[in-house]
RNA sequence: GUGCUCGUAGUUCAAUGGUAGAGCGCAGCCUUGUGGUGGCUGAUGUUGCGGGUUCGAAUCCCGUCGGGCACCCCA
């Protein structure tokens, strides 16, 4: 290897960052699994027209082999953008041995070619979950996905999180009522709100999406709305605008909040500016902001789909959502909102006396690691308060020092929290570290109220 | 991919175009087998990298890589 070199986008953790990336995948699979999810992994590649969703060009990571002849086919591979198209396909694929509704999770690096920017990767983790179904897929699995989604971010060392709730058939429904013929188009221009403002929108929507000013300014106006709660409904009712649709996506996203209000109080608020950018959603559509941290974006987003997956015959509607495990680690690291308690697994460095004696050392950690104790034996016979520092530096709590090398008794061996300075005896086949030493910790150095727990 | 901005010791930061520095950290000793506080001593580096202008470049110019921001897009 040449000078090892830093790439743009792809970042890579010390040890103290993973210890932190690692805790979240933890919780992400305990609390994804007690909700019954099962497991799934897909491979990296897709066909390119697989990742395509609709026909916008995404940014995506085309694979080609190194030694490909010239007339060689373009195997047109390219590195999945996300987690839920793959599954989509893999559904499709393997719909005869899959039980529906399907509960999967799903932890894996996506790809984007996507500028690098705070929070924005080009290589990055999302934990993802979804429920498919075979022909179709009952309406409260769209509350479900925000009812764990807020539960696993309630029980992480992060500040507080609201999902931010909309409905596609709503802002659809609503778009058409006004007289639009493009609602991409509408959709797309209101999504730029919050970055360009109320106006320059206006201008957008009159002029390239067709809408009168009367059409252009309900439209904005109905972008402005925001409540905790189902009021929502009878503000959108007063702009007045009469359409089908709208009137089932105002059902909906009113039973969202509602329901997941009701299990996850707080969790949850309707914000019908939320457009998220992939195109394939059809229904509730989900965006995570961190409060106090707004502007790196979401750290959780989602949404129904119904029409991604289809074979001709059967459809396999679905609604997932996603946490965005690289983004949600870069801001808790970046700005300095977790700590750990050592970012190595060991909570015990058996120390040594010198090279004759190692073997009584390697027995003692022999001994701690066949209870589940971590540990591990000094590197090298230097003085105990060399010994004492190698384990300090690395945040290991406790320090074991073999009593005098006299065979089979390990009468004589003390263990030393490092920490206070207590030394006490201790045999290697009893003594345990306190629970809370047992594998590094990691807390949130900002949150001085204790993380919400269940609220059911 | 386009535009803007930043890049100095492990780290946080200094240095009018004129000898590259300080705090913290690190190493050794005070301390002959138990660290942290204290005292003394010491080393920090091709100023991201490569070119150019200049008698002389950390400083000005170009390129490149990396960080950040905006566009685009989104976890």
């Amino acid at each position: 290897m040449a000078k090892p070199t830093r790439l743009s986008g792809f970042p890579e953790l010390l040890p103290s960052g993973r210890v932190i990336e690692q805790y979240l995948l933890d919780v992400a699979r305990q609390v994804f699994e007690l909700h019954g999810f099962l497991s799934l992994e897909t491979r990296a590649v897709e066909p390119i027209e697989n990742l395509q969703g609709g026909e916008i060009a995404k940014e995506i990571y085309v694979l080609r082999r190194m030694h490909a002849a010239d007339g060689e086919a373009d195997p047109g591979l390219g590195l999945h953008f996300d987690l839920t198209v793959p599954f989509a396909r893999y559904v499709l694929e393997n719909s005869a041995q899959l039980e529906f509704p399907l509960r999967r999770y799903q932890i894996q690096k996506v790809w984007r070619g996507e500028r690098p920017q705070d929070g924005r990767f080009r290589e990055f983790t999302q934990a993802d979950i979804d429920v498919v179904g075979s022909g179709a897929l009952a309406f409260h699995h769209e509350i479900e996905m925000a009812v764990v989604m807020s539960t696993l971010l309630a029980k992480l060392p992060i500040p507080p999180a609201i999902i931010q709730v909309n409905n596609r058939k709503l802002a659809e429904g609503f778009y058409l009522g006004v007289g639009a013929t493009d609602t991409q188009g509408v959709l797309r221009a209101i999504d730029k709100l919050d970055k360009i403002g109320a106006d320059r929108v206006r201008v957008l929507l009159e002029a390239e999406a067709g809408l009168t000013r009367e059409a252009a300014a309900k439209c904005i106006q109905l972008a402005s709305i925001k409540t905790p709660d189902a009021t929502f409904v009878d503000q959108v009712r007063a702009l007045g605008v009469q359409n089908d649709l709208l009137d089932e996506g105002l059902n909906e996203l009113a039973a969202v909040v509602a329901g997941a209000n009701a299990e996850r109080p707080g969790s949850v608020v309707a914000d019908l500016r939320i457009a998220r950018g992939l195109d394939y959603y059809t229904g509730t559509v989900y965006e995570t902001q961190l409060v106090g941290f707004e502007s790196v974006g979401s750290i959780s987003s989602g949404g129904r789909y119904d029409n991604l997956a289809s074979d001709g015959k059967q459809s396999y509607p679905g609604v997932g959502i996603s946490l965005g495990v690289s983004r949600l680690v870069s801001v808790l690291i970046g700005r300095d909102l977790v700590s750990v308690s050592r970012a190595v697994p060991s909570a015990v460095l058996v120390a040594v006396s010198d090279e004759a004696s190692r073997p009584a050392s390697e027995l003692v950690a022999r001994q701690l690691r066949n209870r589940g104790i971590s540990c591990e034996v000094a590197p090298s016979a230097d003085k105990f308060g060399k010994q004492i520092r190698f384990a300090d530096r690395r945040g290991i709590p406790f320090v074991w020092f073999p009593g005098a090398v006299q065979r089979e008794s390990p009468e004589g061996d003390t263990v030393k929290d490092i920490r206070t300075g207590d030394q006490v005896p201790a045999d290697a086949t009893k003594w345990a570290p306190p629970i809370d030493d047992l594998t590094p910790r990691v807390f949130s150095t900002i949150v001085t109220t204790a993380v919400s727990e269940e609220s059911s």
